[in-house]
RNA sequence: GCCCGGAUGGCGGAAUUGGUAGACGCGUUGGACUUAAAAUCCAAUGAACAUUGAGUUCGUGCCGGUUCGAUCCCGGCUCCGGGUACCA
């Protein structure tokens, strides 16, 4: 019988979805396992072969995970809010939702055919309001809290309340923003509702405030820090400037630290680490206090060199810093004022171009050196930023590169207090001594560091002070496709909906554009406002918050009453391994985490860390097809001979190549300008170039799943993808292979049939040569999985195949532990002949083979013999013989002497069962 | 600039703990089967030299080191990819 893949695959895929094979029980005696891969935003273009390569490994690992005897939850589905099918939307006029939801089809029809192990019950879409409740429902929880940092852990917020009642914020410890002040309980008591909304609001884990906020013209929204790349949206690229707005804000900075350190505890690629580090960006400093000369202010600077401060010789604010109109001197006003409005209204990514470019102003005011009491002037510059540390700095251009371009450009005195050299630049390491300082001269700039600390805390200026790159998320977007706020606004004060309220769903508008007032699209939405006429918030959530605990629902979707119970989170516990591309390292793996760790404080999900294994996978470059043109014909000349002319080379769609021979008919079919294309041949055949490259509709390099599926089918398919490379190395596309992966399926089907093509399987007894290859497989193939080595893993089963086919072997003793083996890579496959065996219930719930070290136990080995480390022959010893056996037996071996040829042999090294090095 | 990865045949890659470099697959070449093609099967395939008994030399980005032995460890460099970018 022939390989009737389409058959085979339709059939199982049907039997497993009926029999609902792949169901996770959230409660059972078995084991659980987690296994969980990135929440897909199904985008109109559809999957290419890139896009499953992912969903095939964590399929892999997962139905693996059932043949060990585990219950596992392996579920699927969308992130359905978002950015495109908004623009889509408001292209074309088609609801979001429309056109959302026909690409979730085509994504799911699209996977449905590669036969994932999904549990399809637990699907969930972020836009459907039995979903996003409870999206809802955790920011109304963030809204009620404030981060205790004595605690270290956000807490409830009436608890605060009732503290400020009695205490105010006397001896309080906890994260707040910018601007909040202290008052005594009997201050609090007094002060107006409102006014005590107002406090609140500093402490909130959820909370309105202005900030300033990435603003994309174009996409007419606000953009949180990593949505922002290089000064443009990272959807669509539009240019981003920087604004002051009322936005909605989650505290994420008060979890700075714990993100850092949980990252310890996790089985994440170091790079992955890597870069969440370097996001949260922490660095030990000191906050230090300059009086301002002839005023009663004073400056507050962060720095990380507190030991360098003897070499300050000039203060600088930024341009959006409140002290720059307080400070500024009369004399300086308009130069000053011109300058902020300039720096002020640049875009980031002119701000970005300009980097080389030192632009600074004078303020014309002078800040007091708080140990020699110097004049220091105070300059207002663009390099230093606002939104760190306290917007301002002490400069010491002897020891920081940024202040000593700064002081050249305005001739500002440069004083060394670090030994070394300053002549071409700043010195600024900080394994050296300090020079020229007072009491820290002498001293070694770590401990001069901590002298100074200590220095500062006792004259009452300054104390040491861990500062984090990480923002408060900006929460707030200007667009219509998201969550709702289950927040109203009475008296331009927000309160929160009642929990019984939720959902608050998303309304209809006639439009998806802004207001004439320049209002989100929901301005439009007509009764959008409580039954008593307070108005609703006009702004919807980002697409990270769908995302940031969807793997909690799906370990509970259908519960209306809780986002998961606590019972079956007990039982599930946690991601246990979670598969996804590198580029959600700074955005939704910071969120998820963050959101996690905040549900944990107030005690709604059991652990604190939500995915213990993390694999990138690496992407699938295109490889593109090239056709070289000579310049002003319409000839085409082929790869090999294209030196001799000059020429220009295009791309050309890759599916009308093989084996980069092109096909000229469908050539000169494909586009009109090249239906009287000529070709200049090698052999007869035009050879097309390649070029690795992203893959992408405009190279011409995308190649369909479904294309692939239809010619080889999704084993074939789903072995290839594995079988390309690491799964976590980028690596490139080439169709062409898939040949031998077909071949191999084939040849593994056949070893199931006889010579006539009947189902024939022997009940002999295996012979040991037999067992031997199967238990070697077992082996194999299991220690590769493990360690998520699916390219190898291909290749053993490869190897078997060859191997058995050698054997002619047939038996069931060999082929059924080899069928369950296989079928988390070859599903269909393997179910199909694991029926044919004659079994009635599915392979995907047999016991994985147990391997037996007896059947591999060899009599002899054959050692390489090496002569200086060059290996000259082979020779076979017992396995059993000692050292001493092998090396006899070698010195008295006939090549021997050949290759000792005139020294002597000065050492025999005999490893066991390894290698026998003979020293000359 | 800083941080993190990586570099192995014509191509994708293997070598898991310092022990036979190039598994497996693609491609290429030759052969078998066939009227022919496809499919299938067999053989060869790192390079150079030599040559038909075999062999010899070189070879894992480059230079050096440690070791009986290095793709693997150490020092220095080159190139490629990713992250980040006035973060004080």
């Amino acid at each position: 019988m022939d390989y009737r893949f389409r058959e085979i695959e339709a059939r199982w895929q049907q039997f497993w979805q009926q029999e609902k094979t792949f169901k996770a029980e959230n409660s059972s005696s078995a084991p659980k396992y987690y296994v969980l891969d990135m929440f897909p935003y199904p985008s109109g273009a559809g999957l290419h072969v890139g896009h499953p390569l992912g969903y095939i490994a964590s399929d892999i690992y997962a139905r693996y995970k059932w043949l060990k005897g585990f219950n596992v939850l392996h579920p699927m589905g969308f992130d359905a809010f978002g950015l495109p099918a908004e623009q889509y939307a408001i292209q074309t006029g088609q609801h979001p939702a429309v056109t959302t939801s026909e690409n979730i089809a085509q994504y799911k029809s699209q996977l449905s055919r590669l036969g994932f192990a999904y549990d399809w019950d637990r699907e969930v879409r972020t836009s459907d309001p039995f979903y996003y409740k409870w999206t809802q429902w955790a920011f109304l929880k963030m809204f009620d809290a404030w981060y205790d940092e004595e605690t270290n852990r956000a807490r409830p917020l009436s608890e605060l309340i009732n503290r400020f009642k009695s205490q105010g914020t006397n001896g309080l410890n906890a994260a707040r923003s910018a601007g909040a002040i202290d008052f005594s309980a009997a201050e609090w008591n007094e002060m107006q509702a409102e006014q005590q909304q107002q406090v609140l609001m500093h402490y909130r884990i959820a909370y309105l405030a202005d900030t300033m906020v990435n603003w994309c013209p174009a996409l007419g929204t606000v953009l949180a820090n990593d949505e922002v790349k290089d000064g443009l949206s990272e959807r669509g690229g539009h240019p981003v400037i920087r604004k002051s707005m009322k936005q909605w804000s989650l505290r994420i900075s008060a979890y700075a630290q714990r993100l850092l350190e949980g990252l310890d505890s996790l089985e994440w690629s170091e790079s992955a680490k890597e870069i969440q580090r370097n996001w949260i960006g922490r660095s030990e400093g000191a906050v230090m206090r300059f009086k301002v000369m002839n005023h009663e202010f004073e400056i507050e600077v962060f720095t990380t060199r507190p030991d360098t401060i003897f070499g300050c010789t000039f203060m600088v604010l930024a341009p959006e810093s409140d002290l720059v109109k307080t400070l500024t001197h009369p004399d300086h006003r308009q130069e000053v004022e011109s300058y902020v409005t300039d720096a002020v209204n640049r875009s980031d990514r002119e701000r970005m171009a300009e980097v080389k470019n030192v632009t600074g102003v004078f303020t014309g005011t002078y800040a007091a050196h708080p140990f020699i009491g110097e004049p220091i002037p105070i300059w207002v510059a663009d390099y230093v930023l606002a939104g760190y540390g306290t917007g301002a700095i002490m400069a010491v251009p002897a020891h920081d590169t940024r202040d000593y371009a700064f002081a050249r450009q305005f001739s500002l005195p440069i004083v060394q207090v670090i030994d070394g050299d300053i002549s071409e630049g700043a010195f600024d390491s900080k394994d050296a001594q300090v020079i020229n300082s007072g009491f820290i001269t002498g001293l070694h700039v770590k401990e001069a560091i901590r002298v100074m600390n200590l220095k500062l805390e006792e004259m009452g200026i300054g104390y040491s002070k861990v500062n984090y790159r990480l923002r408060d998320a900006i929460f707030s977007r200007q667009r219509y496709w998201g969550e709702p706020f289950p927040v109203y606004y009475r008296d331009g004060l927000p309160y929160p909906l009642a929990e019984e309220q939720l959902p608050l769903e998303l309304p209809e508008v006639d439009a998806f554009l802004p207001t004439e007032q320049g209002d989100p699209p929901l301005g439009r939405a007509t009764g959008w406002h409580t039954p008593e006429g307070y108005p609703f918030e006009l702004s919807t959530m980002p697409g990270f918050a769908g995302s940031s605990a969807y793997y909690l629902r799906y370990m509970d979707p259908l519960n209306d009453n809780t986002l998961v119970d606590k019972a079956v989170n007990a039982y599930w516990q946690d991601v246990d391994l979670y598969i996804g591309g590198m580029e959600h390292a700074t955005g939704h793996l910071i969120y998820a985490r963050f959101w996690n760790k905040f549900l944990f404080d107030l005690g709604y999900v059991c652990k604190d860390e939500p995915f213990r294994k993390l694999i990138n996978q690496g992407m699938i470059q295109g490889r593109s097809s090239l056709v070289y043109r000579i310049n002003g014909t319409n000839t085409f000349v082929s790869c090999g001979l294209k030196e001799a002319y000059d020429v220009t080379p295009l791309h050309v769609d890759v599916n009308i190549v093989s084996n980069d021979q092109l096909d000229m008919e469908k050539f000169r079919m494909w586009r009109p300008e090249f239906s009287s294309a000529e070709f200049i041949l090698e052999n007869g055949v035009y050879h097309c170039g390649y070029e690795i490259e992203k893959m992408s509709k405009r190279f011409y390099n995308v190649v369909n799943p479904d294309d692939l599926a239809d010619r080889y089918g999704a084993d074939t398919l789903r072995m290839y993808e594995m079988f390309l490379g690491p799964l976590e190395q980028h690596k490139p596309w080439d169709t062409n292979g898939i040949e031998g992966v077909y071949r191999f399926i084939r040849k593994f089907w056949k070893m199931f049939f006889n010579a006539g093509g009947n189902f024939s399987v022997s009940d002999d007894e295996p012979t040991s040569a037999e067992l031997k290859v199967l238990h070697k497989t077992i082996k194999k193939v299991q220690e590769d999985i493990e360690r998520f080595s699916f390219n190898t893993a291909v290749s053993t089963f490869m190897i078997c195949v060859n191997e058995l086919g050698d054997l002619k072997c047939n038996k069931r003793a060999v082929l059924e532990p080899l069928t369950i083996l296989i079928s988390p890579y070859a599903p269909h496959l393997a179910e199909e002949l694991w029926h044919l065996l004659g079994h009635q219930t599915t392979v995907a719930r047999a016991e994985f083979p147990v391997f037996n070290t007896g059947f591999l136990v060899e009599d002899t080995f054959e050692y390489p013999v090496s002569f200086n480390g060059k290996t000259r022959f082979k020779l076979t010893c017992a396995t059993a013989a000692r050292p001493a056996e092998v090396e006899e037996a070698v010195r008295n071996h006939e090549q021997t002497a050949k290759y000792v040829a005139g020294g002597a042999i000065k050492k025999v090294i005999v490893v066991p069962g390894r290698i026998i090095n003979v020293v000359i």
